[in-house]
DNA sequence: GCCGTTTTCGGCCCGACTGTTTTCAGTCG
């Protein structure tokens, strides 16, 4: 599978013809392909072998080209040439806030800067504000950016955004000058991790809006304020745009402001097509403005269904709004049970019952207490004595709590060869079989998928947990073959988790979609630790609905009667 | 570099804010 290295390679060159100062619209051409490719759900190989390259939007004859290139020979030679040019370290003050291609260009070309290293201590000698263009105060500029690109090189998980987002929300919604306010970017469409925080309100008093964001208390710095558009940097070094625009705005504005931006393009394209201008304040036929109030007046002028924001990403959401086959996305109220999750009986910081009095506070008709397995020692896997007397507390409960089916189960290790750490005399007695893998991360693509495809093929395993085994910012998942994962997990009818861990978010939106489309049964579990956890479930109906997932899709929506469990 | 129900050549999304400029380029989203 190699989609991703081709569009990292067009994205690595579309950098570099930025910085060459090369043609805008070949630099997007170069970015575009970029993103059709990323957003396959098939292997590229597919269309290398069946001769359809030139089907993918985006690609034309010089792509086919080079895509048959690297899907041969594994590199690009154009790449290759291009990097001579450039030195790499160039790409990256990219990163830097304030630092475009232009300037990376001037600094590189006039004082050799090669790097941000080399930016940073320039910029410390004074050696940048005598350049043309520049001053004293871009100087300093771009000293911030270079601390903010230190600290900020991580993007944000979804749960600390929406923490910050909703605590700002909550303040400037007390003003009594607020009409509308709505998070927007990609928190509003709901991205597995977000760089910085979109709010947009409607007024018709900016400036009192502007004065008070820019003045509360977890603002550390003002970065631009205007009246219609400011940014401030946290305490935390979290960066809060806020928009603010009128109400006949409101939706062209919310429109614009949670993008994505292949989206937005697409739409003033289809915009154009039809002879007319859009931009955040709406929608114009001439100078006569035909819509901005809503985002639903603004999409069925284009002639499309209402697009939930989760799916703009210009993914096929277009084709399916005109076509009418925009999926019917899963809400969190369809979730009818959490079928992962941890008890003090191993690592969980929680009881059973404090796991239970949660699940029904949520509403649940029924969970699995799925605690970890004899081997994995370090988290306080449980022998099977252990099991008896586990399963002993779980009847006294069921018969505690008439409202609420509590599941007998377990999260079994599978190990490096791909055995599973109970017998199979031992997990056919459990209610439910979680099973996922905890070590041999390192392996090739080849064992690691033979080991979770033996999982698969086990007659009591109903489900595999975070299958990929990313932990965000402390590891990469493993490489495995989704093919053929997808293809076992189907022919054996066992769900693959969406594992709603803000760090995990496992599987993501993509392997999710093509999951989906393999006709996979997909199971969204909080695999939570202490009862609190169990409030993550949202993050994890996020990723199924960034992935088109339907409520019929998902295996925890089925009510307990209807969950048909393997092996049961 | 791609693409075509105005076009196989000449287009390719749009606007706010900043800083260094006397009218605008660069960056960002």
């Amino acid at each position: 599978m190699k989609n991703k290295l081709i569009a990292e390679i067009f994205k690595d060159i579309a950098e570099i013809l930025e910085i060459k100062g090369e043609n805008f619209f070949k630099i997007r051409a170069y970015e575009k392909a970029a993103q059709s490719i990323e957003s396959l759900s098939d292997d590229i190989e597919i269309f290398v072998n069946r001769d359809t390259l030139k089907d993918i939007n985006g690609i034309g004859k010089d792509l086919e080209e080079k895509i048959r290139e690297i899907v041969s020979t594994g590199k690009l030679k154009y790449l290759e040439e291009l990097k001579k040019d450039i030195p790499e370290g160039l790409i990256e003050m990219l990163n830097v806030p304030g630092i475009g291609p232009k300037t990376a260009k001037l600094l590189y070309e006039k004082l050799d800067i090669q790097d941000v290293v080399m930016l940073e201590r320039m910029a410390h000698a004074g050696k940048i504000k005598d350049l043309p263009g520049m001053g004293k105060k871009t100087e300093e500029n771009i000293l911030t950016g270079i601390d903010l690109f230190k600290k900020g090189r991580e993007r944000l998980d979804l749960k600390t955004a929406t923490d910050v987002a909703y605590n700002i929300i909550t303040q400037l919604k007390k003003l009594k000058e607020v009409k509308n306010i709505n998070p927007a970017g990609s928190l509003r469409r709901m991205k597995e991790t977000v760089r910085d925080i979109d709010i947009l309100i409607s007024s018709n008093k900016p400036q009192e809006i502007m004065d008070a964001f820019t003045e509360l208390p977890e603002v550390k710095d003002t970065i631009a304020k205007g009246l219609t558009k400011s940014s401030v940097l946290t305490k935390d070094n979290i960066q809060v745009d806020l928009r603010v625009v009128d109400e006949l705005s409101y939706g062209a504005a919310l429109m614009y402001f949670t993008g994505s931006k292949e989206h937005n393009i697409k739409l003033r394209q289809l915009a154009i097509k039809r002879g007319l201008k859009l931009n955040e304040y709406g929608i114009f036929k001439g100078e006569k403005k035909i819509a901005g109030k809503t985002e639903e007046e603004m999409y069925k002028i284009l002639d499309l269904l209402y697009i939930e924001p989760e799916l703009r990403e210009d993914k096929g959401e277009f084709e399916a709004s005109l076509k009418d086959t925009l999926p019917d996305l899963i809400k969190i109220e369809d979730i009818k049970g959490d079928l992962h999750m941890h008890s003090t009986w191993s690592d969980g910081g929680s009881s059973i019952e404090e796991m239970i009095l949660k699940s029904r506070e949520l509403g649940y008709e029924y969970v699995a207490i799925t605690d970890h397995s004899q081997g994995l020692k370090i988290a306080g896997g449980l022998n099977v004595h252990e099991l008896d007397l586990k399963r002993k507390e779980i009847e006294k409960l069921n018969k505690k709590y008439k409202d609420i089916k509590i599941l007998f189960g377990t999260e079994v290790d599978i190990d490096s060869e791909g055995n599973l750490d109970y017998p199979d005399n031992v997990l056919r007695e459990m209610d439910i079989v979680v099973a996922a893998i905890h070590a041999g991360f390192k392996q090739s693509v080849a064992i690691i998928t033979k080991r979770i495809i033996s999982a698969c093929q086990n007659k009591y395993v109903n489900i595999i947990a975070h299958p990929t085994g990313r932990l965000w910012g402390s590891r990469n998942e493993y490489d495995i073959d989704f093919g053929e994962v997808f293809k076992a997990a189907r022919d054996t009818n066992t769900a693959l988790e969406i594992n709603s861990f803000p760090q995990r978010l496992d599987l993501n939106d993509i392997n999710t979609r093509m999951a989906k489309e393999a006709g996979v049964k997909i199971v969204i579990n909080t695999d939570s630790h202490i009862a609190q956890h169990l409030e993550m479930m949202k993050f994890g109906v996020a990723v199924a609905r960034r992935a088109w997932l339907e409520k019929k899709d998902v295996l925890n929506t089925m009510s307990f009667s209807n969950l048909k469990l393997k092996g049961k």
